[in-house]
DNA sequence: GACCAGGCACATC
DNA sequence: GATGTGCATGGT
């Protein structure tokens, strides 16, 4: 029997052989990192990026801007990403906690103690675990390790654990068999994320699949 | 036309 | 603590 530390790393190392680089997050910087993070929530990234397309178009993508526009313009702006009313809410609710929190730096919240930074994030309205940890690791660049449905979906179906566990279970996981490393995790939860869209969707056999050897 | 996408909050049992 | 539901667009 495998140490599940070693299987998680062997997984790694093929999805890496695979695919290669993801280049993650695809954004010139980490505040758009941070309003990706929100607009991505339970949505194709497509989406999101014609949201922020038009973000950029009106000059908006900037805290204080946003902070100061309506929310009907807000949701307006941000309709091809979906739930544009609720996420609109929840963009404003991470702005104000940004500025009044870090005054909108991101060096003052970077300065934060990544553990500390995660409580209040997650005190957001609107900000749960993964995108807590998506700006903790993707804007701020600390090892902390991103799960999504994909995540679970296929340690599931390769019994490493099933789905009957909590966001921090998984998480605990990744922490424990890996060393702490942004970039290690940055590129392992992206390739998840790439070998989840290609072969690891909810209804669908993984045929074709890179990591099928690993199957039970 | 069904199904899905890089979740989260809230109600109810 | 588990389970169900609303939120919504755009691609396959």
């Amino acid at each position: 029997m495998k140490s599940t530390g070693k299987l998680l790393k062997e997984i790694y190392e093929r999805l890496y052989k695979t695919y290669g680089p993801q280049h993650w997050w695809p954004a010139e910087d980490p505040f758009e990192v941070m309003v990706g993070a929100i607009l991505t929530q339970n949505t194709n990234w497509k989406n999101v990026e014609k949201a922020i397309d038009n973000l950029k178009r009106e000059n908006l993508l900037d805290p204080f801007k946003l902070q100061r526009v309506k929310p009907a313009r807000l949701a307006r702006l941000i309709r091809p990403a979906g739930y544009f009313n609720i996420k609109a809410e929840r963009l404003k609710s991470f702005i104000d906690f940004f500025i009044k929190e870090y005054s909108a730096s991101v060096d003052a919240m970077k300065a934060e103690k990544p553990e500390e930074l995660r409580k209040k994030l997650l005190e957001v309205k609107g900000i749960g675990p993964e995108t807590a940890d998506s700006i903790i690791l993707y804007a701020l660049g600390h090892p902390v390790f991103v799960i999504d449905a994909y995540t679970k979906r296929i340690l599931s179906r390769h019994r490493i654990l099933d789905g009957s566990h909590g966001y921090e279970t998984y998480q605990r996981l990744f922490h424990e068999s890996l060393p702490a490393d942004a970039g290690l995790y940055n590129e392992y939860h992206a390739l998840i994320v790439r070998v989840g869209k290609e072969h690891c969707r909810a209804k669908q056999i993984c045929t074709g699949c890179p990591l099928s050897v690993f199957l039970p």
